[in-house]
DNA sequence: TTAAACTTGACTAAAATAGTCGGAATTACT
DNA sequence: AGTAATTCCGACTATTTTAGTCAAGTTTAA
């Protein structure tokens, strides 16, 4: 998925209401203080994460969004993919019959693209909102990693 | 660091460098010819890949580029970061006293983009040309990670 | 009735991307 | 000496993407 500054908002944005507690209502614009993000930007942000079914609105007076899963079940790469498009490491498009290249076979660092690819998904979609909320950010696939080296 | 088009084809014409053979000098046109990159494109790559210190080349006639260094001391991250910026997914400054929400601590989700960068970072410096013009392209904490799911 | 809050679509200024262009310098070959 | 091949260089630009804004609603609690 792609990394923008729309996309770490947005993180910034369910963490916050994350750590708001589970089944309050929260208006954005208490969000919007908090996190200092525009309010105009935030409703735009959220319109999106509640269309992929991230979380739950209520309008009105006293009215305000709360999650819709628990945050131990909302990985980074749902809120990512819900305001920003996915990432695109190829060059070449799947259902081409032909590579990057033009010609019929796959390029040398095709397969690398999609290692990559799955290398960073295997991050966001390990990591959930409890996570970072709890600064438990640091899921085993990092710390093994780490320790290898 | 950044993932965009001019760092894709950067490291699609650095393997196909390293695939033609150690010691050849090889013109960009060749390689612009095999990579249906633009030549022009390419000489702008090149010139940043040079100014890293990851080539070497030879003007004139029968000139071209050859590796600086063998293919397995080469890592993808050298190349991205010679043609484009290193990757920001920080919202906030380092030198900075104050974090992105402009209080004086780090945010909810500093950590995390920490943890991120690393990530990517391991990836793109543990793989080399020479894994990639081998189709050895998963290295081994992709496998480590894959294996531990 | 009023104010707080979400909802929507359209709009935009600025930045980044993905190149292009024209020419100059260098070297091998004849 | 001349020519063709090739790297080298800086500046330029069209297009796309980003990071929002804006105006006008709708819904609900008090
Ligand atoms: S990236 Fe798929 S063929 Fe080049
Ligand atoms: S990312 Fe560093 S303080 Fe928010």
């Amino acid at each position: 998925m792609k990394l923008t500054a729309k996309g770490r908002y947005a993180v910034m944005a369910m963490t916050d209401l994350a750590a708001q507690g589970a089944g309050a209502l929260i208006p954005l614009s208490d969000i919007a203080a908090r996190q200092k993000i525009s309010l105009s930007f935030l409703e735009q942000l959220f319109r999106q994460i509640r269309r992929a079914g991230l979380i739950e609105s209520q309008r009105g007076a006293k009215g305000g969004y709360r999650l819709e899963q628990a945050a131990a079940d909302i990985s980074l790469d749902q809120i990512i993919l819900a305001v920003d498009e996915p990432i695109k490491t190829h060059g070449c498009t799947p259902e081409a019959r032909h590579g990057c290249t033009g010609s019929s076979e796959r390029c040398l660092t095709h397969d690398l693209w999609g290692a990559l690819e799955s290398h960073i998904g295997a991050f966001m979609s390990s990591v959930t909102l409890a996570d970072v909320v709890a600064g438990r950010v640091t899921p085993s696939i990092v710390l093994d990693m780490e320790a290898a080296e």
